[in-house]
DNA sequence: TATATATTTCAGAAATTTCTGAAATTTGAG
DNA sequence: CTCAAATTTCAGAAATTTCTGAAATATATA
């Protein structure tokens, strides 16, 4: 590894927490190093920082790309793809969580509804749709809530972070607002038929 | 497999999306039986339902256990180990994020530290620096955000959830509030020095 | 304590995933 | 269009992870 010990000791720690998750460790050495450099850097680069093969690096940065994790830059009379990660982690964050929503938890939504629509062939059967019925009304709740969040500007999510448990204050003068709110539904904004 | 359709088609998807997560597919399918049933099942009738072989259900049960996910039960006159999962399914959410953060974000977070603490040796170890640092900065915002929200009730909590984006018009008068939050926090309650 | 039952451990087998080098394809400049 | 550089593909090798059966261990009760 071609990495001053700083780069090296975060690049090796980043595979080990991706191989945790989805993304496999090489994948996530890749990003690590582009996440790390102002510079966008090309493959060739990379080969170099890293020491795996040029095809393996080839396919991380493609797994990297349909992650939406990376951009592609072009030098000026260089044809070489070149590679960045943006300087916005609120970026990063949002397109990772999106990412992940949109292959783990959509599929879940969906899967829950069409055997929601099964009919149950016995007492068991009964028992297992009340849960996952339960279980589709929880998801519902927080990727609302999240689709929710994401339409806010960084500033104000930031801002909303940062209150943390305080918004709960208002909670407490409540009835103020509650009727406001269509109930089993994040902000009242997206279902279908009136209150 | 000895399950009812419904059954089964569930704790296939279950088995796929585990195997997304750092659990695999043998111990997602554990726990979705688990989850579908009202009684606690014992080692033997899950080896019977799944088909696999007993010391790997023992192993799952292990890492379920490990994970906090399953609740061991026995019944009176039987020395064998009923497993269930939590009635509420908040609490298995809880669960699951806690230890997920636990064994994810904290150890990243530590190594994060480390690192600030190395003296960068080249420009481009500055570089890194920095954006070490705001990663920090943001896993800690983030973290401490969800430390917050995490004492919430789940009745709070689900207000809270409810009520969206909306909760961002209490923004909008914030010059009433942002006062009485300390900058850089969540909440202003757990960090040490004053204002 | 002895015994039968339940659970765990663990070495190797099986399955899956990752990685490589070589060949094929794509692409832009001349 | 041709050529050279860059990238991608892909079959098999290597590495890793998961799974099993057999043996070892633990535990309740008689």
């Amino acid at each position: 590894m071609n990495l001053s010990p700083l780069h090296q000791e975060f690049v090796l720690h980043f595979g080990e927490m991706g191989s945790r998750w989805g993304i496999n460790r090489t994948v996530g050495q890749i990003y690590a190093v582009l996440f790390l450099y102002a510079e966008p850097l090309n493959a060739e680069e990379i080969v170099d920082k890293l020491g795996f093969s040029r095809s393996n690096v080839s396919m991380g940065l493609k797994e990297l790309q349909a992650w939406n994790l990376v951009r592609l830059k072009h030098l000026p009379g260089d044809r070489r793809d070149y590679f960045t990660t943006p300087d916005d982690l609120w970026e990063i964050v949002r397109t990772l969580v999106n990412e992940r929503k949109k292959r783990e938890i959509d599929p879940t939504l969906t899967k829950l509804r069409e055997l929601q629509l099964q009919k149950p062939a016995s007492p068991e059967d009964e028992h297992a749709h009340a849960r996952i019925a339960e279980l589709a009304t929880l998801i519902e709740l927080l990727t609302g809530w999240y689709d929710d969040m994401n339409t806010l500007e960084t500033d104000r999510l930031v801002q909303l972070l940062k209150l943390g448990a305080a918004v709960q204050k208002f909670l407490e003068s409540a009835g103020s607002i509650a009727p406001f709110i269509r109930p089993g539904t994040a902000s009242g904004a997206k279902k279908k038929g009136g209150a």
